[in-house]
DNA sequence: GGGCGGTCGTTAGGGACCAGACTATATGGT
DNA sequence: ACCATATAGTCTGGTCCCTAACGACCGCCC
């Protein structure tokens, strides 16, 4: 497999719509979210807990109090049915707990179990130990290039 | 939401293992093939079909000749399973079909039909024609530096 | 104070993905 | 010719995500 992927010089001619440089832009951005997604699945496998269950841990921790699910699936840009069927196994694992909200009784507050927490921080410290890691081939002066040049795109994007 | 995702000066300290460019350019990678896919995902929501069916349809398209489901994984890099369920709802669809292989008895060779072969010019176009207009902000040699870091990256990621 | 629109969390149902087990078939070594 | 191994496609059961449709509850406005 080449890195990056490439596109034909004809390519362009081939397809009238086509920007050759923009689709290898799309098609590589769309490959490198994709690895390092799979980087960061594999490296929270052996904590036997998934990328989203480790988000919301994070959520509820940088928090330091209970949420409701609502501000979670905010934090998370998922829907709130999604939380739900996180909040299922995290509840599961006894990670998490939910309360009944003291005065709005539509709500329910989520907290942290003293496991859950503790996990909270193991996953972040797996999860940076993996970016350190990967990232090392760029510089410091190209990780500030390629968040830059990130930002401009997804300013248009969002 | 800002754009890039930066994170705070005492994050590091925070966190040992961390290192503030790599976490940085972590989120912004991930954030930004996200919103590359939901844009294609939204692209594609009128033709009806998911971005895996349209991937599968441009492989056929591209191969000019009836494949087996194991060469659409490997080009997918997706596993067969995965194959077997997306060919599942584009046979549902009409726009493939599926026949056994004339000599070697394990395989299947998946035909598009009529109504696939469109379908896939029409995904193409419909793809294409999105990406010129959100990766306009980026000049082509932006675009040449960002596919550049993009490829360092996928070396180590792989 | 009685309704009524809006918000909360959940449920139901569906698609894309995976790992692992299973069946059928092909093939290479002896 | 035979058997071990490898390969192809599928099935099962699981996660993560979605939309749509609930029922419960809050608040505001008449």
């Amino acid at each position: 497999m080449e890195m990056p992927i490439r596109v034909s010089r004809d390519f362009a001619a081939k397809y009238a719509d086509a920007s050759s440089s923009a689709t290898e832009c799309a098609m590589n951005l769309a490959r490198t979210g994709d690895l390092v997604l799979g980087r960061v699945v594999s490296a929270l496998q052996p904590l036997e807990i998934s990328p989203a269950g480790g988000l919301v841990l994070g959520i509820l921790k940088d928090a330091g109090e209970p949420c409701p699910p609502n501000y979670i699936s905010e934090r998370l840009i998922v829907s709130r049915a999604t939380v739900t069927g996180v909040l299922d196994t995290l509840v599961k694992r006894g990670l998490v707990r939910r309360e009944p909200h003291p005065t709005d009784r539509r709500m329910v507050l989520v907290h942290l179990t003293k496991a859950g927490s503790r996990m909270a921080d193991t996953v972040r410290r797996t999860v940076h130990r993996g970016e350190a890691d990967w990232m090392g081939p760029l510089s410091e002066h190209e990780r500030a290039q390629l968040t830059e040049l990130l930002g401009k795109l997804q300013r248009n994007l969002a």
